[in-house]
DNA sequence: TAATTGATTGAATAATATTCAAAAAATAGA
DNA sequence: TCTATTTTTTGAATATTATTCAATCAATTA
């Protein structure tokens, strides 16, 4: 066994998918050469960033998901974008966003579970010029990625 | 024209994607059927849910990004799943949450602009049942889908 | 209205996924 | 440990799909 699955897991994490093209043209009722050709288009445009999996994340060992608030000391106001970049490297974060209000950054990340997750706000978000962080875990995802779970 | 790209994009959201099989195989140097075979097993196990496309949201027009954090009514506590599943069926909700602490339900939610968030929120958002509603707009998004934005 | 650019499309080709059968490896039961 | 069963790996053959190319058509611009 050469544990596949796992690379599979992270290669799909960045992207390796590519459009069904005959499917879409089936689908649209477009002769799949206008297809390929928009899709083209919309890729130079830039409009795609990437074509990837969507996982259920419990059975990838992701099942901890939580809302990261983060509020930046004062010394840092003037650019959080360099923690914020800083934040984005990290595999376990989903996402990043620089905010409005009391809450500077917001993250997503998932992890395997809450002490992973202690482990993760311990050793590595915490750093020098955060003022706190709030945790908001989820107990149930609905919706990721634009598709419900069930 | 036949404005065949938003039609691309909204099959892009769903799905209608698929594994690159000859890349994977040639990136992990394994034969591609043995990738094929373990993408099929990720596929049974439900551990993949879809393949799809991920956006530069400001070039398809959903450049504004906020995160709803919803509090509910007393009344609502024993079942906050009814209004998560009812939030999740409207197209310009990416996430839906259950979450612990004061807000019951976060959204991340996409739309074009500052106009049709508030229009979302007045005319659809809002719902009997919930207690508060506090947005936090997104100023820069650094990373989402896993995927960094530069 | 002529000239240019962008979009659509069918036919031919290149590339890729899928199926199948066989072998190897891992697992479970005695 | 030995054996039976299931899972995984793999090459060869086939089926399906993406891509290229050239021609037409539509839209835009000067």
């Amino acid at each position: 066994m050469k544990d596949i699955r796992q690379r599979l897991v992270n290669l799909f994490k960045k992207g390796y998918c590519t459009p069904q093209i005959a499917r879409i043209a089936k689908e649209l009722k477009e002769p799949s050469t206008t297809i390929h050709y928009n899709i083209k288009k919309l890729e130079k445009l830039g409009a795609i960033r990437a074509y990837k999996a969507i996982f259920d994340y419990k059975k990838i060992d992701e099942g901890f998901c939580a809302f990261v608030l983060i509020a930046i000391s004062p010394a840092e106001y003037n650019d959080p974008e360099k923690m914020a970049a800083d934040l984005a490297k990290l595999p376990e974060v989903e996402s990043v966003d620089i905010c409005t209000g009391d809450w500077e950054i917001i993250l997503k990340v998932r992890v395997k579970d809450q002490d992973e997750y202690y482990q993760l706000v311990k050793n590595v978000i915490s750093r020098k010029g955060i003022e706190k962080i709030n945790t908001i875990t989820s107990l149930k995802q609905v919706k990721s990625d634009f598709i419900k779970v069930l």
